[in-house]
DNA sequence: TTGTACGCGTTATCAT
DNA sequence: ATGATAACGCGTACAA
């Protein structure tokens, strides 16, 4: 591909002339304006980006480290992180961190090799240190779903406690006394909060927490099918089910109904995250909406103005808001 | 932060000695490379791959150009690009190409300008002309969802017209003869190519092609929706349904349930892509799987390959095939 | 085995 | 207004 000395060359300027006119730079005569811009489309010429970046000590580039990208919700988060990559004109550079703690850190690791200038990091694997550690090192790197309270201005995350808490609520509201549980078995701290979360509403009502009622597996669809299966072999009485996540209560409901439970007339059911899905199930699904698309955003925002030494705000918490659709009723007298 | 300078100064060390230790090189004393890798570790260094690039005029990276990373459907293209990428080591560059011609254009550009050595293009709005440039300018750029005969060798692309023939072949293998199609109103070839097919195999049955039968809106759920009202405002007799996606299905099956219709009794429906929600929906859709992923691990794999002078097949034509769920039955007597 | 020095494509400084 | 030229951080041929 032909460079800048090449067109120098063909137009017989300098390249500091060339550099110029590239640059929109001030001081370059009309003439020579004109010259250079038609010879470097005669080559082809196009500025190399790792030349610029090595000069000028930025290169323009957002990194995001998440895991999934066929998943609905991983999709959501990066695609709000592009819409505010793309109208800042900043390349997105998209690392994968798949789930252990190794992979996470190599993901960063080559972010930070490529000197992006702005990152940002779901990770759920890492541990508190490490990711301390980055961010000490990084100033442009924020944390997504994840609150580290020492660095909690670089931290976008979600109130999981409060989330269970609002769902048992509204449930607890209705008059379900009877509320079962469906969970992640994922080793992350989101399964556990939601569950306090659900635990504190119902002790708030002087209602017993009954650990046979929860069932965990994979947040997954089949997953989903097979803790509902699991809970109605243990023959237990419940007339709602709060569950982890919008795909695992699709797998919920498909089961509920095959087992001629009709939804929501004998079962209520809540999911978590307000994933498209959720809005497509019949009957859509009462759940409990994550705002992943702004919290990303905001964190794409953040690590942009981190980087670029301005100040961000000092608490980036969000909270779960109940979306009321159709698969939550009363109880049956 | 810290360069390989700074390192060889830190070690004792000539630059060329630090350099063989973070590139494995050979000759170099146990003493050394043991010194060397822990004064990296103390001064944080990681290699600047821009630098690196642009000596080795490679940076192991992969571009493509798409446009919505919230869409299921290019979530899993993405999703099929990344893991190739993760599996060769490479990074990935993201460029939003959204829909219009010139923002596919200045994607490309941008991803030029990284010096990507391999790109996957998505692209709509760009004319074969200037989609043939590029693809002769960079050895390493494929298409992905279009057919250019004149680099079929570079295009990976689905039989759309297959595909509708094979649809409306099912559903009169089963005794439809009033069928309607709901398509996207898209100015891509993409839905003409589906309805040609459908035509074709309702020609063959001598079965004519009633242009009223045919509704069009954006291709999402509302666009679903109201091309379903349309058809059903327009009084016509059907006793089956092409969808252009399953977005526009799902909701067109809403619309058809709400109006007391019955998915399959009633109409049979058919859409299009197989993406994850099909499963979900109730009935469970049956329709048209679109192999998506694995066009775009392969052209993310054809795309690498070029890039590296080696040779790839001559044909990547993907056929759509139909996945029987439950939307779909035979008429009623 | 180790070090020196050049070049990769740019930007930016300083003369002219 | 224009042109040399010194960085930027790194790989590597060549010399030692």
């Amino acid at each position: 591909m032909a460079t800048i000395k090449d067109v120098a060359a063909a137009a017989g300027v300098s390249v500091a002339t060339v550099s110029r006119v590239v640059n929109n730079g001030p001081k370059v005569s009309a003439k020579n304006r004109k010259l250079v811009k038609q010879v470097m489309l005669d080559l082809g010429y196009r500025p190399n980006a790792n030349a610029r970046a090595l000069v000028t000590q930025s290169n323009r580039t957002l990194g995001l480290v998440f895991s999934e990208l066929t998943d609905p919700f991983f999709a959501t988060l990066a695609g709000g992180v592009e819409k505010i990559a793309r109208s800042n004109n900043i390349q997105l550079l998209i690392s994968n961190g798949l789930v252990s703690a190794e992979t996470e850190q190599r993901a960063i690791e080559t972010l930070l090799e490529q000197r992006c200038e702005a990152i940002v990091v779901h990770s759920k694997a890492l541990s508190d240190q490490t990711l301390l550690d980055y961010a000490e090192a990084v100033p442009g790197l924020v944390l997504i779903n994840r609150y580290i309270p020492a660095i909690a201005h670089r931290c976008v995350w979600l109130d999981n406690q409060a989330g269970g808490e609002a769902a048992a609520r509204h449930l607890l509201s209705l008059g379900h006394r009877n509320i079962a549980c469906i969970t992640s078995n994922y080793d992350i701290e989101d399964p556990r909060l939601r569950l306090n979360g659900i635990q504190s509403a119902l002790q708030q009502q002087g209602l017993p927490f009954d650990e046979q009622a929860i069932a965990s597996a994979e947040p997954n669809e089949i997953g989903g099918e097979q803790a509902a299966q699991n809970l109605l072999a243990r023959g237990l009485n419940f007339t709602a089910l709060i569950v982890y996540n919008d795909a695992m209560a699709s797998g919920v409901i498909t089961v509920l109904c095959d087992n001629g439970y009709r939804v929501p007339e004998d079962v209520s059911v809540v999911g978590f995250d307000d994933v498209l899905l959720s809005r497509y199930l019949r009957p859509k699904l009462t759940t409990m909406r994550y705002p992943i698309e702004m919290m990303a955003m905001e964190a794409a925002e953040m690590a942009l103005k981190l980087a670029n030494q301005e100040p961000v705000a000092s608490l980036h918490k969000y909270l779960p808001t109940l979306v009321k659709r159709d698969s939550v009723a009363p109880p049956k007298a």
